[in-house]
DNA sequence: AGGCTAACCAAGCAAGCGCTAGTGTAAATG
DNA sequence: CATTTACACTAGCGCTTGCTTGGTTAGCCT
């Protein structure tokens, strides 16, 4: 047992398991069937990993630290209109969604099959991440562009995102910048796109 | 193997069992577990159940009949005020999320793990109860009332709410009316309810 | 050439899984 | 009274699970 921490191997290994914990749930996916998805036997899954669990953790991390890369970002490209802000925001989390689709389905679905010191770490991780938006919707409202309690704001609107991934089609019409406009312009806010 | 319809132990092993698969997940849940909270040997389910996937079945088609009844009889002591039967829908669907908590988190998680023939059953009765919001919805962007897509706007308005299992505390200062007063309040519309 | 290491394999253990077969029993039913 | 029904029990079968152990290979560095 060896666990090395950062190799192309492990993270191998981690896009074939969120593929995995998708299609089949955490719990009935057997270390057996990811080995055999990477060609390898399923003892040597544990030399890239404690456990079955930290490879859940693992792939968890990736799409979280992804999300919040990626909005911090699309602020950093922003002005400071709290409009074009809020949009990017959604945009941003829409296009994580899809990107990354299958690790963000596995920490919507499995987030319960985390043992507690994952969860206290991944918590972390996603506490920052709502905190920006609950800045950006904090500046909306100040803006006056939308109305509301600022953590209800947040939830709902953060909700209404997530569950995106229950229909939303990758092949279809809508790309993830219309339906970001959409949703908020449902909140009183017109659309309006960055430059 | 005799699997009786419906009795009063077949009841409570539905709502034990709803308990349980949200505590543990339906995976992890094992036959023995749900026995030992009944008081009785894990054999001895399968009297009352075919097999363990029947539990689940039973579980979330318990939750959705009781969604479907309480959106019906919401909207029929409606007026045909479209706010507020906007507002009624709102109302329902958080309260049935309280009362029948575990069988609808259960849905939301497990719904998956269900077989095809299960998935079919309880995928027309959640259809009909989507159906009702569509039309609710329908009727509130004719009244002008609130703007968008009417497939999206009810897909989002259900994301926001279903997302409330997660952050919602039944025994903190929000009621389920308060909190749909917000959601709808948020879309554009001012909250008003029923006499 | 020799040593080191990441990556893998073969084999299997101990525990736990869903489910079945066959039986017992007390209450309801004819 | 005889029979059926509902519910539970005992005992265990056959299989799968996550994970361990001890050893092998191939490539790299010096």
């Amino acid at each position: 047992m060896n666990v090395v921490n950062d190799s192309p191997r492990r993270q191998e290994l981690i896009r074939v398991a969120a593929q995995l914990f998708v299609q089949e749930g955490f719990d009935r996916t057997t270390v057996r069937m990811l080995a055999q998805q990477m060609g390898i036997k399923s003892g040597s899954l544990f030399h890239h990993f404690r456990d079955k669990q930290e490879i859940l953790c693992a792939v968890i991390e990736e799409g979280t630290q992804n999300a919040l890369a990626m909005a911090r970002e699309a602020l950093a490209q922003c002005d400071n209109d709290a409009q074009m802000r809020l949009h990017a925001m959604a945009r941003a989390h829409l296009q994580t969604l899809l990107t990354d689709r299958n690790a963000h389905v596995v920490a919507l679905y499995e987030w319960r099959r985390l043992d507690g010191d994952s969860r206290d770490h991944l918590g972390h991780l996603r506490d920052a991440y709502e905190q920006i938006w609950q800045e950006v919707i904090g500046e909306a409202l100040e803006a006056g562009l939308i109305r509301g309690d600022k953590l209800l704001l947040s939830r709902f609107v953060l909700g209404a995102l997530n569950w995106t991934v229950r229909w939303y089609d990758p092949d279809g019409v809508q790309s993830p910048e219309t339906l970001a406009s959409e949703l908020i312009g449902m909140l009183g806010a017109p659309a309006k796109t960055p430059a």
